[in-house]
DNA sequence: CAGCATCCTGTGCGATACTG
DNA sequence: CAGTATCGCACAGGATGCTG
C-alpha cells in the first residue's frame, strides 16, 4: 500500500504506517488484548480472539513485533511457553486508540 | 469481515464496525481531510488524497456516506458541483482518531 | 465536473493438516 | 504448546475509458 504526500496544508504522510497496521482485521483486537492483560500466551490470544486461524495470529504477531508494538519472550521448557506483550510504544499506541474505542462503543449504543 | 463476541471479560465487538471501516485504505484520510476543510469536492478530495483512483474514492464516499459520518450536498448547476462535509458523528469520529494522529506523527518525527 | 462500468491483480485471511 | 506449510477465495483497490 503506497500512500504519497499530497501538496496540501495538511500532510496525511504520518498515517500511511499505521493504517497499513490498523487495517489488518485483528491487529487492534490485538493490542487491545494485550493492554488489558499484561502478558499472553499464543493460545490465550486464540481463544480471546475467537476466530482468528494460527496462520493470521501467527501472521499479525510477527508484523507488530516488527513494528516495535509488542515484545516477544520465550522459555525453554518442554513443553515450550512464550509470552507476547505490550512495548512501550504499543501501550502507547492502545493509549492513543482509547478515544477511538469509546467512540465505537457509545456508537454501538445508541443503536439499540 | 466477521468478529466474534470473546468469551473473556473484555467485549471486542464494538470494535467490529469501526474496524471494517477503518480498514479500507483511504478513509481515515478522507475524514481527516475533510476534518480539516469543511467542504470538499469529488476532485478536491482527489487532489488532496494524491493517488486514489476515482473508483475507490466513489466506493469510500458510498461506503462513509451509508456509515453516516459525512454527507453529501449536490448542486443542480452546470457543470455539476457535489460538496462533502463531515456529519456531527464524523466530526466526533475526527476527534476520536486525533490522539492516534498525534501518536503517528510523534512516532514518525522520532524515527528520522 | 463528478462520477460509473470493466477488467485485473495483490493479498488478507480462513480452513486444515502437520511438526519440534 | 506454539507454531509452520498449503491451498483457496473473497475483496480491496488500481488502471483505463466512457457519460450526463
Amino acid at each position: 500500500m503506497t500512500i504519497k504526500k499530497n501538496s496540501n496544508g495538511i500532510c496525511l504522510c504520518p498515517l500511511k504506517e499505521i493504517i497499513t497496521t490498523i487495517s489488518k482485521k485483528w491487529a487492534i483486537l490485538i493490542i487491545s488484548a494485550l493492554g488489558h492483560h499484561d502478558r499472553l500466551r499464543f493460545n490465550d490470544l486464540m481463544n480471546i480472539l475467537e476466530g482468528i486461524s494460527p496462520k493470521s495470529l501467527t501472521d499479525l504477531l510477527k508484523e507488530l513485533l516488527n513494528e516495535g508494538l509488542i515484545n516477544r519472550e520465550a522459555f525453554s521448557e518442554i513443553p515450550p511457553r512464550v509470552e507476547y506483550f505490550l512495548t512501550d510504544e504499543g501501550k502507547q499506541f492502545c493509549e492513543a486508540i482509547l478515544p477511538l474505542v469509546q467512540w465505537a462503543e457509545n456508537r454501538d449504543n445508541l443503536r439499540r
